[in-house]
DNA sequence: GTTATAATTCGTAACGTTACGAATATAATA
DNA sequence: TATTATATTCGTAACGTTACGAATTATAAC
């Protein structure tokens, strides 16, 4: 039975409606020392304005919903992080959800955070995820507004935030190919995605700039687990022209190839330089520091919200997409060829 | 513009009454015919219930408030999975908000969960902190739900989920000592917290069972940031008399350590044996796998969520004490002294 | 002492939902 | 056919809040 505003109201005798007015709108001509009143009032009978009855006339919740895939992993809090900050500061605040890469849970999140009335969305969508199709297009033509981050949904425009996957691989990959690498390892994201696709053809183009030929047998897809094993990885090591450089879509990826080549002997960067993607903390702090490819995750985050606050208020405006900057980081993982 | 159980009761020209009961109690007693009519026409013109009216006349909300410091420590997002499994399980949904470590965040996060009238809380609450005694009583003495994890608050009762912070640590100070290392520096948390203290017990009682006695100076306490620098820490290793082993309070402490001895030329464990607490995911990457201290995150979380429960069924009932199991996990980053 | 004006405060309706008991239609029985 | 039982459906009130315009009171101007 947490107190109302009549609660309050009664306690010094005043209407509700001035009691609701002073403490929403402190906009207002009320008597200062009426307010002061109410206000302590409100103190002491330890109100908390219910959310719920505000929302049901007005429109407007002043909450987002945000889904992500996986907290576990650590790309996502900096974005977050980034999306609290920014919300925060308009006014808004944030529901968090996770689907765990599952389908239905994506769903089930998604009519949940409606039900809230959320007033927009952030979606890290299951990339080509067939099943949910129907739902997005329910938000769409609801004018729901949503901004879209890392992958976008098939033929339906939201806005949308992304990397610069492309430059960021060739950045990765032209400085390999400086380091005179000739047989480099692009170890790839297990399903399709754009970003996937993107960081492919960034690997691509970066070896046909130096006239170097792809070599289909050099792109090794998932799936990974974190502790799925690497026989494969490691036989392709045992050839007789091994890949001397590895360029791995992930720095989760980059982590567990540099596990489990440092556990059969092999020193990085001198057999096997590496480079990552995304500098994450696992990769800062391995023993040979991760070169990798870095974005301004929280930048992401920040940017998602104000594509998201400008759709609120204009519902029916062009979709924008931003991609954020990539750059290197150097560190101890690569080195030149010898 | 979402549509509401009016729009439907148009639709399928029947009262507002009759779709409300068909749509919310499947139990009822109506024409399956019309069920059918009513739910496909839900189906049809996108319906999502209003969580707010909905919660504006029953109490139950059927969402619990999780506050938790920040989701970028790997400590946290494998409880919050085990709170949200659970919960999910027995139909409530989670709301996940950050503190950082932030009073006053933590103050307005409270705040607005309390608007959103979530059913309980479960709270990892910074620990020692003054500032928000009084929020804490007010949950308190408005009998609402409240779990705390991992530090408790000061003269308030709440229900409790803890880790065997004592236990862990002597279990982790006792193999070094077992191991034959007689200096063993203790990294410890920077801020005062009953984890802490609870785990420098542990320390301090593994030395005492082998008739070690403490030596003040090789309890080394934070701040630490990731990339604070490690000028002292390195200088204890320079002295005649160098610790042979850390027991770290957290992994990520450890790693730390870990990080900063391997650059300073110090081989693990052949020169300096490190034990964590956690077992996260950074440590298990490193090229020396650490060997820490375990507790089951997932099951601490279903174990909030269950106290949670039992407390809102029956808000008067004697609060509960839960600690977590830990156990040992030897990798390769403690060995004998030679 | 009247008005006019400004400063405060109030009352009502509406938001979308559900619980509850009342109302109607339909079928079964006498 | 009248009566009762059963199967369906309906109407109203209430939840806590805010917007809106109306009402009251105090103050100033004449």
């Amino acid at each position: 039975m947490p107190s109302t505003l009549k609660d309050i109201a009664k306690h010094v005798k005043l209407s509700v409606s001035t009691v609701s007015n002073i403490l929403s709108s402190s906009d207002s001509r009320y008597n200062k020392a009426t307010q002061k009143r109410v206000l302590q009032a409100a103190e002491e009978l330890d109100y908390h304005p219910n959310k719920a009855a505000r929302s049901m006339q007005g429109l407007r919740t002043k909450v987002i919903g945000v889904l992500v895939p996986d907290l576990a992993n650590s790309y996502f809090p900096d974005i977050i992080h980034g999306i609290e900050h920014e919300a925060d500061k308009e006014g808004y605040q944030v529901l968090l959800c996770q689907t765990y890469y599952n389908e239905s849970d994506e769903a089930r999140k998604i009519s949940l955070l409606r039900q809230h009335r959320v007033d927009g969305f952030i979606l890290f969508p299951i990339p080509f995820s067939h099943h949910n199709k129907k739902i997005f297009e329910k938000l769409k033509k609801g004018k729901i507004p949503v901004v879209c981050v890392d992958s976008k949904i098939d033929h339906i425009k939201f806005d949308f935030v992304g990397t610069e996957d492309y430059k960021g691989a060739k950045l990765a990959v032209s400085r390999l190919v400086e380091l005179k690498h000739k047989r480099i390892l692009c170890l790839s994201f297990g399903d399709e995605s754009e970003i996937r696709s993107e960081r492919l053809r960034g690997y691509t183009d970066a070896l046909k700039k130096k006239k170097l030929k792809l070599d289909e047998n050099l792109v090794l897809p998932g799936p990974w687990e974190a502790d799925a094993p690497a026989d494969f990885l490691l036989s392709l090591f045992k050839k007789k022209k091994p890949p001397t450089a590895i360029f791995a879509m992930s720095d989760l990826l980059a982590v567990w190839a540099y596990t489990h080549l440092r556990a059969a002997g092999y020193k990085i960067p001198k057999d096997v330089s590496i480079i990552g993607f995304g500098d994450l903390h696992e990769g800062r702090c391995l023993d040979t520091p991760l070169t990798t490819v870095a974005q301004d995750r929280e930048e992401m985050g920040r940017k998602a919200i104000s594509l998201l606050l400008a759709r609120i208020k204009k519902p029916n405006s062009r979709c924008k997409e931003a991609l954020i900057e990539t750059k290197l980081i150097n560190r101890k993982s690569c080195c030149g060829v010898h």
